[in-house]
DNA sequence: GCCGCTCTTTGCGCTGCCGCAATGTGCCGG
DNA sequence: CCGGCACATTGCGGCAGCGCAAAGAGCGGC
């Protein structure tokens, strides 16, 4: 096993609670990797041998349709597990996992996840809370797409990466992870091309500021406004 | 407690392995609810103090935008267990349960949860596999949702249901509990409107037969054709 | 058995968004 | 510093599906 920063694990909520002697445990089995932007962790359909806590970085969740179209899942933070396909019951990995960033990653093998639960039980109930906020999140976006125009589906999705990512700066919030007009197409159901129309009229009135694979909200409230009203906000 | 049929309940895979003792500390605290058509087991909103098992009919869990729209989040089917809310750390429950049919139900008021949990750590496992499976089902519907015009999400959506509701007859599938053009159009984010024309255009073609709240798939593997390709099918 | 309600069907016009295509622009490697 | 590539912007035409409206059909209640 590779050495480890311990206050960097003991800082996420899962580990936390945790005595040294357990924390040993948990981590011992574990691998670690560093994986530079646009690396694959794994791909759709490969068999489910190993599960993941992200340490560092950003990682992009995708799904790739029968004909080639990608749909993005989720994007994944540090302190979130992901690739957790052994503990739903799932063989093989429903999606590919891609680093959007410079991450850093641990993973242990798949058949190490019984003797850690069995171990540490309160690590099925912090992954049912961590799935069943996952679950939350799909069914909103699912009521966002069978209920709103593209525009408040956009500005739900940019508020969402500036809650979930934002840097916040003097005059707004940086999205602080690179994220295209092709990434928000994929995370509302539309087109690249409606996503770059509804930002720059964004951006003529002052909401927002744009950029090669660059969000910068300027004015979150009014934005919110937007997202909730069916019509544009003053 | 009321007097309940234990053989049906050890036909669920929750129950199937628990030894009788345990089987009856389960179940102690259980309450037992009759639910006629329409009928609300809770509103979304309402504070999550209990969780659930269906034992029989079916019930529809709905989300209701702020400006009164409503979306089908899932079907509920006998031995799946729902509101679980307490289980996901969330204090009220996300959406609104009604009944589709006829019911019968189970309920455990939330704070037997964790004292369940402990005596029956499989419960968070199952359960964990459960919402995983929920999880799965929804990310398909994104991906639906964002990739497919709306005759394949319709297609997709009614296959779904004859799979996990259908009852097999000499020719065909039948839904069988009450399905209105309105539901479908509610699950597929597309209106009555386009669904009634879609159901009639293939009635014309011979894979469906329509009705009121009624369901029935005479060509499945044609249907399935037809949700595959995006072209119609022979 | 009749009435009324809810669900369904179908026509018609409109529009939001897609699909295509061409041009503009920031970034990286050599 | 410069060439090439990936990402972004914008115009234009077309159409899938929405919204509205009105008529038909099954079902439950009295």
């Amino acid at each position: 096993m590779q050495k480890l920063d311990r206050s960097l694990i003991r800082g996420f909520d899962l580990f936390a609670a945790m005595n040294d002697e357990d924390l040993d445990a948990v981590l011992a089995p574990v691998e670690v990797r560093r994986l530079a932007k646009g690396d694959v962790v794994f791909a759709q359909g490969d068999p489910a041998d190993s599960f993941f806590l992200l340490l560092h970085g950003r990682l992009k969740v995708v799904q790739v349709t029968p004909d080639g179209q990608q749909v993005i899942v989720r994007f994944v933070g540090p302190g979130e597990v992901y690739g957790v396909a052994v503990a739903l019951g799932r063989a093989d990995y429903p999606g590919t996992v891609r680093a959007a960033a410079e991450s850093l990653t641990l993973s242990w093998r798949s058949e190490h996840w019984p003797a850690l639960v069995s171990r540490q039980p309160r690590l099925a109930l912090n992954t049912l809370q961590h799935v069943g906020a996952r679950l939350q999140e799909a069914h909103t976006r699912i009521r966002e797409m069978a209920t709103e125009e593209a525009e408040r589906r956009v500005a739900h999705t940019v508020l969402r990466l500036a809650e979930q990512a934002g840097r916040p700066t003097r005059d707004g919030i940086l999205v602080d992870f690179p994220v295209s007009r092709q990434d928000i197409a994929e995370m509302t159901g539309t087109t690249l091309h409606t996503v770059s129309r509804i930002l720059s009229a964004w951006e003529d009135r002052g909401l927002v500021e744009g950029g090669r694979q660059r969000i910068f909200v300027r004015a979150p409230d009014r934005l919110k406004v937007l997202a909730e009203r069916s019509e544009a906000a003053g």
